[in-house]
DNA sequence: AAGTCTATGGCAATCGTTTGCCATGACCAT
DNA sequence: ATGGTCATGGCAAACGATTGCCATAGACTT
């Protein structure tokens, strides 16, 4: 039996530790300790020493072991809604830039936590709240993931909520004026003559749906239209088969006898792969009809025509939602479970278009 | 001075401890922390009285406290070339995705390092290699971050390129053969007809604008074209800048005299951006113009009209990066570093057909 | 010059796990 | 019945940092 342990340790050496530094510096380790995170607690000449000894030897203390003696991480983890990649949008993406940016300006790092919302990933989700790896989670669009008899909501972490508002749950949200935007959005239509809607619905019963529905309903009620004013489509598949969803409106669209001159389509996607496919049936937007969608896709500048679409803040809730859960990590006390609205913005393109005298009996 | 100490530590109870486990179970802590970890080496009973215990507390182990015993976190840290969102192309997410689904059945967890390459990430990424978060590193279409004399190159973390070849650097890498992929797109224009092409480059010197540009010019060879059958045009601007590319393209475009029939685009927001200008410039695709570009993103089965594009085996990528990955982390010995190229697809779309003769005179 | 105060540095315990080594008991063979 | 083997469990020392508490030296006051 060779007496090994010892020496293989020693070849892999990961590196130098604040021993080697306080040896270098001559000073105690504690004091390497002091120099290199609290302020004022050490001389400003054996700082400089210190920090020359670190800088020579190429230090980088170990954040597993600071992480564990301290009791706390500085990762924060992100809990998405699901795959991340469908269609055009960058919604994820975006929310995702803006967080991270504001998160490495207060030192901590973003981890995400899950690409997908199978049994597995909540698990893993759960394993890195309870096993104190995350900090502090940020949570997009869904739920709180609960699987095994644990709950997100119970491992003791501070929480905020994106784009989906859960404040009534007493988790702190961040969103988006959904309802406002698209009764504003509906309210252009209706002033530009339209009068009979398309609707392109996500998952029914979805907040997002709810919401944006229930905006499009708020505008015809201010204009003194019914309800029956608008056809519903989809409801079925989730925003990430957003194209497949706008196929199916479109396939749809064309079987509707009495045909509507507007459609409001909940995501972009929606919106493209709808204009695409009625395209190629030979119908003309915003000649014979008129969209606008929700998400604000950059793309959709170079759509033909170009897209008009409800643009989400997702700059500002990015940077609003590390705010509040920065400031419920630091804040031990408990606050009112808030909730932090950014309104969106319309942006108009051709796509929308008075609509065409009698076009709806012209087919 | 209030002895407050103890009992504000005991009010975050930080969740329950392998101790109160082995408490529970009546056995010792060594032999709870084998019975989780450990195969055969705890017998069957007593396991399944602690595993009881373990699910009855709720027992989450501590992930700081294993990774600072056993030295090694199971952290997979990727590098990314920088923004993450512009444009409409998906290639980023989609190979996060991939990564992250083939990582997690690893065991593993994925977390994203970076989403800018300014100083202070290159610094944060260096910080997570050296500071024993990460475990390995799969770096995405980029160079090594490098800053304060340190590089990734000497952390001892196991690394794999994707996306960028840099196996002559030592580095593993996973790409894809842009060389011939270019090469088999502009054969097949030429097969078409065309005799003068518009190329739309990336960052000129770039890997990716080497290979896609030799790519045409070894097509031409084949074909017996002259080099100057091809207009260059871009070459400042960074991918992710593509849709300004692509529109500054559109304006070089109308200016030419003697104008090419066929445009090659080295990524897909180039290609929709200048797509979408020259048709309000009155272009018509394929009429005037044939268009075939790189990235395969989903949207371009929705452009108008849909976009012939070279589609990136993404996913394939992503799972061979890690398989490499995981083999360079268990494995100790030193292995040849690797290069692997999977192949990418051309879609041919309506974007792509016969020139019309005698176009480039007629404007 | 002596006493007091303050700034600075050092010792050692601690965070929650893993794991080498040893002790114990069961089981088997002789 | 006795000795040997093996499976199992327990003790205690790590891993690398942070931090409460105390010691010390220098500055300041009178």
């Amino acid at each position: 039996m060779v007496k090994k342990t010892k020496e293989m340790l020693d070849m892999e050496p990961s590196g130098p530790l604040m021993a080697d530094v306080a040896k270098l510096a001559g000073v105690a380790i504690s004091t390497v300790s002091r120099a290199l995170a609290n302020p004022g607690r050490v001389n400003e000449k054996t700082r400089a020493k210190i920090d020359d000894a670190a800088k020579q030897l190429g230090y980088t203390p170990n954040a597993m072991a600071r992480g564990l003696r301290v009791g706390k991480s500085n990762v924060i983890m992100i809990v998405l809604p699901g795959s991340l990649y469908h269609g055009a949008s960058q919604i994820v993406p975006q929310v995702l830039q803006a967080i991270n940016v504001s998160l490495l300006e207060s030192g901590y790092t973003l981890m995400i936590a899950n690409l997908a919302r199978d049994e597995a990933s909540e698990r893993h989700i759960l394993n890195l709240a309870f096993g104190g790896t995350a900090r502090g989670t940020i949570i997009l669009a869904s739920k709180l993931p609960e699987v095994d008899g644990r709950s997100l909501a119970h491992a003791g972490l501070p929480i905020v909520s994106m784009l989906l508002d859960m404040s009534a749950s007493g988790v702190p949200s961040v969103v988006t004026n959904d309802r406002e935007a698209v009764r504003a959005a509906t309210a252009e239509l209706i002033r530009l003559g339209h009068r009979r809607f398309f609707y392109l619905a996500g998952p029914e019963g979805n907040y997002h749906d709810i919401e944006r529905f229930g905006g499009v309903l708020e505008a015809f009620q201010a204009a003194g239209l019914p309800e029956t004013a608008v056809v519903r489509s989809g409801g079925k598949l989730d925003y990430q088969q957003s194209f497949e969803i706008g196929l199916r409106a479109a396939e749809e669209f064309v079987r509707l006898g009495y045909k509507p001159t507007a459609v409001i389509a909940t995501s972009d996607d929606m919106a493209i792969s709808f204009m695409s496919r009625i395209g190629e049936m030979g119908f003309g937007v915003p000649e014979d009809i008129s969209i606008v969608s929700f998400d604000g896709s950059p793309v959709c500048a170079f759509c033909f025509p170009p897209l008009s679409t409800i643009e989400q803040p997702v700059e500002e809730m990015g940077k609003a939602a590390v705010a509040m859960l920065l400031d419920a990590i630091e804040k031990t006390g408990e606050p009112a479970p808030a909730r932090r609205v950014i309104p969106s913005r319309l942006i108009i393109r051709k796509s929308m278009a008075m609509p065409r005298v009698g076009f709806h009996t012209s087919l």
